[in-house]
DNA sequence: GTCGCTGCAAAGTCTTTGCAGAGAG
DNA sequence: CTCTCTGCAAAGACTTTGCAGCGAC
């Protein structure tokens, strides 16, 4: 694989230690280190979004299209990397389930209802709130989502 | 340490005037008022789960059994409910989407990626940095989702 | 009586599974 | 060489749609 494009994204882990994690985990279950997973793990790192089972399929086609890479393996590979939390599953509305790793911060977003526009935002306060509840509730955070609408700056 | 009230379905409106509304809506929209649709609004007032298309569909077929209500028919009034701002719907992990009253409190939610269980929750210290949030970038909160995602107490 | 609604079943979607050949270790 | 993985296609699971008769207004 070519090396990884930095992008805007800040990670709090490089893609060198999470491939070697990702490698460990599947040694230590007697799992086979595949370019199929190679690929589909560097996909989601590169991704800024939550990329559901179909878009990541076509991107693996896109920039992978030699591989030919199945979307039954696409699923399969989601549901290992989630079954060993490398990453996180999370649902929007309609839109269906949505991946993305766990290594990520988290993040945001302030959706306009007038022109569509996305700003994202994290804030610390909030962000400890969120710990603090899920703590008192006895609940072991994962993830969270949050969506402010409104209206934007240049739309009102 | 702020009080987080876990204060469970509070409802703002009684049965007879969602009902009420209800009936405007669909006359408004030259609906029908049908049997069916009574007793979806109703068992979703008198239930406190978020109720999933299927397990409504049973609950419907226990309490009115007479009525033979179809899964399509379900579906269909869900939809409406839905579109019209009625009801909201959740959707995590692989259970599927789950449908709530909109009229109760608002509140926002602890999902269970484990179990599928939904815990509601208030917490006045996010609410107002919510709406800071948006002052401070020049935005005018109409409204707002946050869905925390984690593992419950029983689950983990 | 009109026209929307319903239940049924068929058709779509999305996801998982079975299988035989390919490939990692 | 062994045993897992993969792509394909078929099977499942969940949701939507078409239709003819039913029922609200």
């Amino acid at each position: 694989m070519s090396n990884i494009s930095t992008n805007f994204t800040e990670r709090t882990i490089e893609y060198e230690q999470l491939l070697g994690d990702f490698k460990v985990l599947l040694k230590k279950n007697n799992l086979k280190f595949t370019i199929q997973r190679e690929v589909i793990l560097e996909s989601l790192y590169n991704s800024d979004e939550h990329l559901t089972p179909e878009s990541l399929h076509h991107l693996l086609q896109d920039k992978f299209s030699e591989l030919k890479i199945g979307i039954a393996t696409v699923y399969r590979t989601l549901s290992l990397l989630e079954d060993s939390n490398m990453v996180t599953s999370l649902s929007f509305g309609a839109q269906g389930k949505k991946y993305e790793l766990g290594a990520k911060d988290h993040h945001d977003h302030l959706i306009c209802t007038e022109c569509g526009s996305i700003t994202e935002f994290v804030d610390e306060e909030i962000e400890s709130r969120q710990h603090s509840i899920a703590d008192e509730l006895g609940f072991i955070m994962k993830d969270h989502s949050m969506q402010i609408y409104g209206i934007c700056k240049d739309c009102k």
